[in-house]
RNA sequence: GGGUAGGUAGCGAAGUGGUUAAACGCAACAGACUGUAAAUCUGUCGACUCUGUCUUCGGAGGUUCGAAUCCUCCCCUACCCA
């Protein structure tokens, strides 16, 4: 196996990341690979119950795969261990207990979305299931006892949250251990994560020099920043822009990200064509190439074209858009309130009661001022806006006697 | 086991017998504005058969004309002592 010059991998490592423990070490290692004509087993680990990958997941799924152009060999793993235990402390309630085939199918959909950054032939995935689910008690105690509760509480969040007296399980010290046991049993030579996993990166080297395995390098990548220009991207803040959003929502989500972000999101996401004077002159033009850009990579040309026009047509222009999914109803007449509950515009009747009381229900350009107001169907279709982005196209069902 | 402080709408957080469906902040939604789905400003923000009615303040009972607010029991969280 021919590996391109040392010095060539270690300018691809290098670039983007933050912190590398260390590089010395890395060196070393890519040395000796280059020796014996070995691959550099690269671990990643995903976190399956929430199988919905967005832009910041793919800053380190990038790093992953700039390794496998390397040559090296890059491993997924599935934390479906993990996630079946779920998380009862009462802050993150959200996170839900998965069962084990749900945990495989969210897996297999994380992979599938990760494959739009990385080789998928190249790709090995693992769940750590296989191993951690053979684990005995006595095993865990064992690898317990390998780490202490003042080391525990040196990561920040355990910290904060001790302080401010929040809960913290047992189970959540188990957690990194977990994490670290996947190192030992894989081996693996360089861990990647984002710099909130650094603690976690670091248990996993504890660990295995613990169980005389050579320590693993861990490697961080900066945290997106997400669309709101303030917390980290995350699906449950709202402000994250997934691998599987239709092109149109992420062209649009792309381009509300602040001025500021720009350059951030050119680096983060890889686009290369966009200079820093073109960025200051005219943001508005950067930006729209950046979102043409992005939503290029992770679908193409022609639906990147078509959802600048899409966007266009519907904030520039304020026009409806050419092609809404027309929703057929059973009835010939409905209360404008049921109509836009059932279209799924509003979640309650008090919320489409508001609606129409704030004046942003149209119906085939009519404003709606009634609440009490009748809709009559009819075969052909009308169109419904309701606020600024909602569209829909409601006619009665056809009958065929 | 003992003690202390807590558990309020999606989240954070006021409120300690009566115009309190519950201040305020965030999020969300709508309107105006804008290159933008950003920022800013304005409004809305439990539900419904909506100028009124019904259900909420960890859970279950109770006191009272009237309770998120008082009493009893229970559940949950943090800290201190053992």
């Amino acid at each position: 196996m021919n590996f391109p010059p040392i010095k060539d991998q270690l300018d691809s490592i290098t670039r983007n990341v933050v912190e590398i423990i260390s590089v010395e070490e890395l060196e070393r290692k890519l040395q000796f690979s280059e020796k014996k004509g070995q691959p550099l087993r690269i671990k990643l680990g995903a976190d399956p119950s929430r199988p919905d990958l967005h832009l910041g997941h793919s800053v380190v799924l990038r790093k992953l795969r700039d390794f496998q152009e390397l040559g090296h060999q890059a491993i997924l793993i599935i934390g479906d261990f993990t996630a079946m235990i779920g998380d009862p402390s009462g802050k993150s309630k959200t996170r839900p207990q998965l069962s084990a085939e749900e945990a495989r199918e969210n897996g297999k959909s994380y992979f599938e979305q990760a494959s739009k950054i990385l080789d998928p032939e190249k790709t090995t995935i693992c769940y750590n299931a296989d191993w951690l689910g053979k684990m005995g008690f006595a095993d865990v105690v064992r690898l317990a006892s390998h780490y202490t509760v003042a080391r525990m509480l040196e990561r920040d969040d355990f910290e904060r949250r001790y302080r401010s007296q929040e809960p913290i399980s047992i189970h959540e010290f188990l957690y990194p251990l977990a994490q670290g046991m996947d190192s030992v049993h894989l081996k693996n030579d360089v861990e990647l994560g984002g710099t909130d996993q650094k603690f976690n990166l670091l248990v996993g080297r504890d660990l295995q020099r613990e169980y005389g395995i050579a320590p693993q390098v861990c490697i961080t990548m900066a945290l997106l920043v997400g669309t709101d220009g303030k917390e980290k991207m995350s699906k449950s803040l709202g402000n994250a822009i997934s691998f599987n959003d239709p092109p149109e929502e992420m062209y649009g989500r792309l381009l509300s990200i602040p001025d500021s972000l720009i350059k951030n999101y050119c680096s983060a996401n890889n686009v290369l064509n966009i200079t820093s004077s073109e960025i200051q002159e005219n943001p508005r033009n950067a930006k729209r190439k950046l979102a043409l850009e992005i939503v290029t990579q992770y679908y193409n040309c022609e639906a990147a074209a078509k959802a600048q026009e899409h966007f266009d047509q519907l904030f520039v222009h304020k026009k409806a858009p050419d092609h809404i999914e027309l929703f057929e109803l059973e009835q010939q007449s409905i209360s404008i309130i049921d109509l836009l509950v059932t279209l799924g515009a509003a979640v309650t009747k008090s919320e489409a009661r508001r609606m129409i009381q704030q004046k942003s229900v149209l119906i085939d350009e009519r404003k709606i001022e009634e609440i009490t107001e009748i809709i009559e169907v009819g075969e052909v279709p009308k169109t419904v806006k309701a606020g600024k982005r909602k569209f829909y196209r409601v006619a009665e069902k056809k009958r065929f006697e």
